[in-house]
DNA sequence: ACGCTACGATACGGTATCGTAGCGTTAGCT
DNA sequence: AGCTAACGCTACGATACCGTATCGTAGCGT
């Protein structure tokens, strides 16, 4: 039930455009200095907008929060290359360029860290993660449709095969992601998917 | 070169009390609402140790935080089982428990994070998985010395695909670290190794 | 028993941040 | 052109911290 009203019509081009600015300046603070430097002064400083216009779009600062980190979830590309390693190299690359690029590179470890203290936050890297595990289960599904591989796959084993590795070295051991290592653990995810 | 001096003995114990305490009431802080909730007030509460005597042991905040943090570094038992399952095996069940039991398991994620922007808990995080990875190292190098797999092992893949899926499932997709998922990524492990 | 040292309690000064109020100004809409 | 809603500015009140100073007390070692 969409009321529309004759005089608030909600395509101000003043609101739009505040709200627009307001989310730009708090992604790049969160991408720049985490959650402990995007504060409300700061956001409102970074973008021009005044701290009380901030407060009349959102009602406090972590639904601004919210805001930002919603507007920048990337969403995963999911083409059918024809093979499962074409597919799962795709997808392999995809998320090491998602992890090694701002502002979701930023963004990823503080939002691991705050999702465990905020359910809103929580939800959200529900989404971003199994959005990233849905293109490989997917392919799994094709590889065997196609009979790549045999019926008994475990799709979702292979997607945190393959997932893993990466998040590990974005997140705990801080090595570059690179080509030859996305190979192997591709390779790795093959492996097993062909031993069943 | 351990200079003793006559009358400021360092063993007196009220000093080390007051040291095991402090800490442990920031280890329970940590623990219940990560970094933000671990303020120095809040630790002289819980301890009853005064803030004073808190300054009087580090210098500042994060002093306290990263000896907590130091305190509590799980350290990774590596027992020669004889055969590489047994070895992986071990290394994931011990790992798995880990990150799944207090207080290391409350920590990891606020550890990730705080660690991108300091670089004193960036060091501590990465001593850490280093130590980790090494008993992995160590075993597959066993493996390829009894004969069980060939030479040109990658012992450092085989670590990042052993320990990528059990961290992917405590910091992001958050599901339960069961025995038969770790079994399957053993396995993963193992036939990657052996195809080469 | 006595001196030294650690400790406790309290009170600060300083800073940062949140969220709100009042009021004048500007810009879109009709 | 004029009305209205959005905005900017400034100033607040209220907390929450940090880190320090002061001074009296209590416990440790000799």
């Amino acid at each position: 039930m969409v009321a529309k009203q004759a005089s608030s019509d909600p395509t101000d081009p003043r609101v739009t455009r505040s709200r627009r600015v307001i989310i730009e300046a708090a992604v790049a603070l969160l991408v720049e200095g985490g959650f402990g430097a995007a504060t409300v002064e700061a956001i409102s400083a970074r973008s021009g907008v005044a701290k009380t216009t901030i407060y009349r779009h959102w009602p406090d600062k972590d639904a601004v929060l919210r805001s930002a980190v919603e507007s920048i979830v990337p969403i995963a590309t999911a083409p059918d290359t024809g093979s499962l390693r074409g597919d799962l190299t795709h997808f392999a690359e995809d998320l090491a360029r998602i992890l090694t690029t701002p502002p979701t590179s930023a963004l990823i470890p503080g939002l691991v860290a705050a999702a465990e203290h905020d359910p809103g936050l929580g939800r959200l890297l529900a989404e971003f993660t199994a959005g990233r595990r849905r293109p490989v289960h997917d392919a799994v599904i094709r590889a065997v449709n196609r009979g790549e591989i045999s019926a008994g796959s475990n799709p979702e084993a292979a997607a945190e095969l393959l997932l893993g590795p990466l998040f590990y070295r974005r997140l705990l051991s801080r090595m570059p992601l690179t080509a030859g290592m996305i190979e192997h653990t591709v390779e790795a995810v093959e492996g097993m998917l062909a031993a069943k």
